[in-house]
RNA sequence: CGGGGUGUAGCGUAGCCCGGUUAGCGCGCCUGCUUUGGGAGCAGGAGGUCGCAAGUUCGAAUCUUGCCACCCCGACCA
């Protein structure tokens, strides 16, 4: 499952821009090694959804289980997924957010109160109606024992809104016991037709922020300040810019009176939403009864906002950065940050070489930096720079004898492939510089592409070509209405990505109806 | 759930039409020697109920039927 095959070739622009020279008193020996094309793994240009697919399985990132539509997350892609909830949850931490854990196991009734958001979630729900196995009378394994029946149905949560406000009303009486400012990590099953590995999975581990407040001023003041905190979390350890938006109705979370989202934009032209944070208003509290009395003495139902990421961030990780030579990672979210290969003809030379070399990797390690020294003799050093760069480490330093003489290490960084000889003094200044070094120019790079893949249209005609040509994002008028958004939907799969946050008014005419439009919004397709 | 396709060693595959020695090859794996600054070379070796079940036949990976799994396209979606 989930080996998707592009049906047509999709062109990426190539937009690696040249990397300014480093600002270090070195020599560049920059020598870039071309990329083996008799490998079995394949090119954005030849297949996206392959060469996608090819990088989670052979990074070790993660792999398809046994049960349909679920994915193995392997050690290597379990590590990128920590360092992602380690810096969100001191984000969530400083922003004043508790975790708590709520039940795997929702009551269906639950799920009848909040009309909106029944139907939004109905389709994709796996149910427990059991509670017990026994043995098959005819000896052929395991069977359902049919007198087992669970008295009310379970649902495996979709998501937890509504097993948390059931909560919640046990905890609010008085606006004294507001806000409530609770995060929880988890699992969630939503059973998908079609997916994708960390794209989407049947089911995904994600974050999930459900917030209570007195007023609903403070409730949107929460949705927007948990917006800005993904919206930082993606430029500034994902180094995926983002645009920020408000969802149009069809996209709207179900039960939400307003969705906000990042987007972000993939190598192949298509949107992927990163994150969103939904403004819940009294929707939940009405269907739940969660009331507090006011300062006045008034009952009053509370506000709510829920917001969450998922897993799916890192395939968007994936397809943001990587090349044809594999994955590439951003040095704040890469497990192995640093990597040292050591160079040897003989086993005085491997003493030697190693010796030093655990010594560079002390040096390094005291600056914070995880580094890893692979002195494995299984493998060669070629073999080595190559499952390294496929794993998208951001740098490799290689020491052999001649360095050890020179007091010098060669060291290559991902993202450019450029190599350079440098001085073993100073090493670990140069590390931590290099590692921010990649940081921003990835996030330039990024930048860059959505740059040229930012297009404005103002007729029917030249946003189809656009989304026939290169795809990315397209701002355009709309008229604001569901229809309109439909028919094109229907006809070019483009969806409003979002209506952007900022300021930028302009009048104009529906690219679709020719309707008079105040503002353009943002088109794509998305995953 | 509709339409199409594929199941042969850990992975990728040849053989299937037109049934007939011991099912072949590449990668990977194991052993030994030589190697080690971009996926090492040579020699030897291990590994298969040919998706499952039934049928046709002297004989089935190959033909027939049924089932299962997976993949692709559509509807749905973070």
């Amino acid at each position: 499952m989930c080996i998707l095959v592009c049906t047509k070739l999709i062109t990426i622009p190539e937009f690696f821009v040249k990397f300014a020279p480093f600002n270090l008193p070195i020599k560049n020996t920059n020598t870039i090694p071309k990329r083996d094309m008799a490998k079995d793994f394949s090119t954005r240009e030849e297949n996206y959804s392959k060469w996608y697919n090819d990088i989670v399985l052979r990074a070790g990132l993660a792999e398809n289980s046994a049960v349909r539509g679920c994915m193995v997350i392997k050690p290597y892609g379990y590590a990128i997924w920590e360092k992602m909830q380690a810096a969100l949850d001191k984000m969530f931490k400083d922003t004043g957010h508790v975790n708590a854990y709520f039940p795997l196991f929702i009551p269906k009734s639950f799920f009848s109160k909040e009309a909106d958001h029944v139907e939004g979630f109905a389709k994709e729900c796996a149910v427990v109606t059991h509670y017990r196995l026994k043995n098959a009378p005819d000896g052929s394994g395991v069977v359902v024992d049919e007198d087992a029946k669970l008295e009310e149905e379970l649902v495996i949560r979709p998501t937890s809104e509504t097993i948390i406000w059931d909560t919640y009303r046990q905890w609010v009486q008085s606006y004294r016991d507001l806000p409530i400012l609770v995060n929880q990590w988890a699992n969630v099953v939503r059973w998908e037709m079609r997916t994708r590995m960390f794209l989407r999975t049947a089911e995904f581990l994600w974050q999930e922020g459900h917030t209570a407040h007195a007023t609903e001023q403070e409730a949107l003041e929460e949705t927007y300040k948990m917006l800005d905190v993904y919206a930082d979390f993606a430029e500034n350890f994902m180094a995926i810019p983002v645009l920020k938006g408000v969802k149009s109705e069809n996209e709207r979370f179900a039960g939400a009176l307003e969705t906000f989202c990042i987007e972000a934009l993939m190598q192949d032209g298509k949107a992927l939403q990163a994150g969103t944070s939904h403004f819940l208003g009294q929707n939940f509290a009405k269907a739940f009864d969660v009331k507090f009395a006011s300062k006045e003495g008034t009952l009053e139902y509370v506000w709510a906002t829920s917001w969450g990421v998922s897993t799916r961030l890192v395939g968007a990780l994936i397809m943001a950065h990587s090349d044809d030579h594999g994955l590439v990672l951003p040095p704040k979210l890469a497990p192995i940050q640093t990597v040292i290969v050591p160079i040897y003809k003989n086993n005085d030379q491997y003493d030697l070489v190693c010796q030093k070399a655990r010594e560079i990797k002390e040096m390094i390690e005291k600056r914070g930096v995880l580094v890893k020294l692979d002195d494995r003799d299984t493998h060669k050093p070629g073999w080595k720079f190559n499952e390294y760069e496929f794993k998208g480490v951001p740098l490799r330093i290689v020491i052999g004898p001649r360095d050890v003489e020179k007091g010098t290490v060669e060291i290559a960084r991902r993202d450019t492939l450029e190599k350079q000889i440098v001085p073993i003094e100073n090493l670990a200044q140069t590390v931590e510089q290099l590692l921010g070094d990649i940081q921003q120019n990835l996030f330039r790079r990024a930048s860059e592409f959505r740059k040229n893949n930012t297009q404005t249209a103002d007729t029917w005609a030249e946003f189809k070509d656009i989304l026939d040509d290169k795809g990315g994002f397209i701002m355009a008028h709309w008229d604001g209405t569901a229809e309109t958004e439909q028919k094109i939907k229907e006809e070019t799969k483009a969806t409003i990505r979002c209506i952007p946050l900022d300021d930028n008014k302009e009048e104009g005419r529906c690219v679709y109806s020719g309707n008079p439009s105040v503002r353009r919004v943002v088109f794509a397709r998305a995953y």
